[in-house]
DNA sequence: GCGCGAGTTCAGTCTTGACTGAACGATATG
DNA sequence: CATATCGTTCAGTCAAGACTGAACTCGCGC
């Protein structure tokens, strides 16, 4: 099938990127971000630095409304940051400074919720169930420290990147 | 609306009940996992003794084929285990030992294969993209290190529960 | 061994949301 | 001022999967 040796290491480069950014996809989807954020993320951490909102669609194969939408959600999410080129009209994206830390932050959130509805069930709950008391208990224990936890490690990024 | 007191007590227990379950299922669903299975682990957490699998439909008015495809979803996680009652054809079902380890067993998984994922996206691009290769590498860390810190979690926990 | 009640599997419906092309402002440039 | 080129928004399509009712299979008890 294909050549021996570099060539085949040269040919299967763009393969590996490819697969890489489809791999991403799948990941962001498990994190609830469209598959689309995913392979975007996925395209900037190959391509670090300033790219094109067109140039985007032209690399991943999709449409403008795609391009706009997802780069906006990456925005807001902290993952890259929008720029603009002196001379040209059209926006750039890069890589923002701390990536992924937004997204710890989110599922941070999430645990978050989840012990907050735990404590208020037990609040909610007759003094009487006691197991029902207990099991909740735990459970808000459980998301609290997981989220402790997360939030720790975010701690450690943080003072790491400096 | 309502009596004032303990009536009113009363009257919404059943639906802080009902409220935390389905904030159950949409936490779950936040994992990835179909919302009647995060509303059986919330009844199960509100009611943790053995519940036949007729009860289970009718509390939560789900068909029974929900009933078995979740159950044995929830069972596979390690989130409820199966028994039986002596002289019931039944099946019945009860919260598990340790029924969250198995949830963050998953996510670490997940973790491990982004970090996969971008190690092998390392190895396979150009040896001067040097950008990527750095890029890559902190993504993998990132993930390596998520990962690691989860697993610690797993372990205090684990260590709590006896 | 027959039938009934148990859980599973199957096929179908319905909802959800990701994605797109086209219409729409907005803005800089000629 | 006109126009071309941005990015956004809108409406529509499409696929994925959650859920259900009905058919099915298995096993116990009469």
């Amino acid at each position: 099938m294909s050549m021996h040796g570099q060539a085949q290491a040269a040919e299967t480069a763009d393969d590996a990127v490819a697969d890489f950014i489809d791999r991403m996809g799948v990941v962001a989807q498990a994190d609830g971000l469209p598959p689309i954020a995913g392979r975007l993320m996925g395209f900037f951490v190959i391509h670090g630095g300033p790219v094109s909102f067109s140039e985007l669609g032209e690399r991943l194969q999709i449409s403008r409304a795609s391009v706009s939408n997802n780069t906006r959600l990456l925005e807001g999410l902290g993952v890259i940051e929008r720029t603009s080129m002196p001379g040209d009209r059209q926006d750039y994206f890069r890589l923002a400074e701390a990536p992924y830390r937004r997204l710890l932050e989110g599922v941070v959130e999430r645990m978050a919720r989840a012990s907050a509805a735990a404590e208020k069930a037990a609040r909610d709950v007759p003094a009487d169930w006691e197991g029902a008391r207990r099991r909740l208990d735990e459970l808000r224990d459980f998301y609290a420290s997981a989220g402790e936890n997360t939030r720790t490690l975010l701690a450690a990024l943080a003072r790491q990147e400096r």
